[in-house]
DNA sequence: TTAAGTGCAAAAGCTTTGCGGGTAG
DNA sequence: CTACCCGCAAAGCTTTTGCACTTAA
């Protein structure tokens, strides 16, 4: 992610926190820009290491429980998969993932086609859908060699 | 699920077992029997609970086994959202999660249009898809009240 | 017979909680 | 000033592992 957007998110995550009297304090900033860095999906444990270097002697409950702030406040997504781990994604746009059922790897994809999915009408159920990921089940590359 | 369906599937799964030299042990139809038995998405600790009252001294470690065991088979699957406990469910069919991002409920959807979601092309990456799930994301009915 | 499954107990993660002290608003 | 956040340590849960015994094929 180029220097520019990171900041503008940041920017953002400062307004919210303003106008919602939500403290803005340099742990979560860091903990912020820090889950930005990332391409992949890291686990609240990589998270921790990386906002180490910046921010030394940070606790991991802070990060849990800021990554978690993050999440309600919609500035990143929580992603979970087969595997168990939680695991935290910068992308806020729509992307989808290809899930590997036999040894977990979870891959990025993007395809105009699922983004252009038709959101069926949930008001009867009384749930307002923001956002969907389609999850894409199969064996990848490698599983599929051993077999 | 009717009494003739679940038949159908355990017997489906002594046939695999035959097949593929997996052993046919009595722990492991006993657990296929019970999740086939919920109608939501049991944990392994709920299928443990429920599977013990038919299989009394059951343990833990065998459920968590056999349940993977179940996945691998393709008998049942394995669905993990946000809430970091890994949940199992007895369908196999195509269906779909609404998913509360504030409270983390889970509720079943299925949807036509849905189901006939163009699946991309990823034989470039080597990945066979199989199977698809979407996952829509918002709030839910309770949660909105309380904002 | 023999490879695989099962049960037990213990360990190994990952995540949350309680609380005293600190800090943003 | 006051409410909320932070760090620490400890607890809590879910899941996995090692090993001796049992069982399906």
């Amino acid at each position: 992610m180029d220097k520019k957007t990171k900041q503008k998110r940041v920017e953002l995550f400062e307004r919210q926190c303003r106008s919602q009297g939500v403290p803005f304090t340099v742990q979560r900033r860091a903990i912020l820009e820090t889950v930005l860095e990332f391409d992949n999906h890291p686990t609240a444990e990589q998270v921790h290491d990386a906002v180490t270097t910046r921010f030394p002697g940070i606790s991991r409950t802070t990060v849990y429980r800021t990554l978690e702030t993050l999440v309600q406040m919609g500035l990143i997504t929580k992603a979970c998969h087969p595997g168990s781990v939680v695991r935290y994604d910068r992308r806020i746009e729509v992307h989808h993932h290809l899930v590997c059922q036999r040894c977990e790897e979870v891959v990025d994809i993007s395809d105009e086609r699922l983004d252009a999915l038709p959101v069926p009408d949930t008001s009867s159920l009384g749930f307002e859908v923001f956002d969907f990921r389609v999850q894409l089940r199969g064996i990848c590359r490698r599983c599929r060699k051993k077999e």
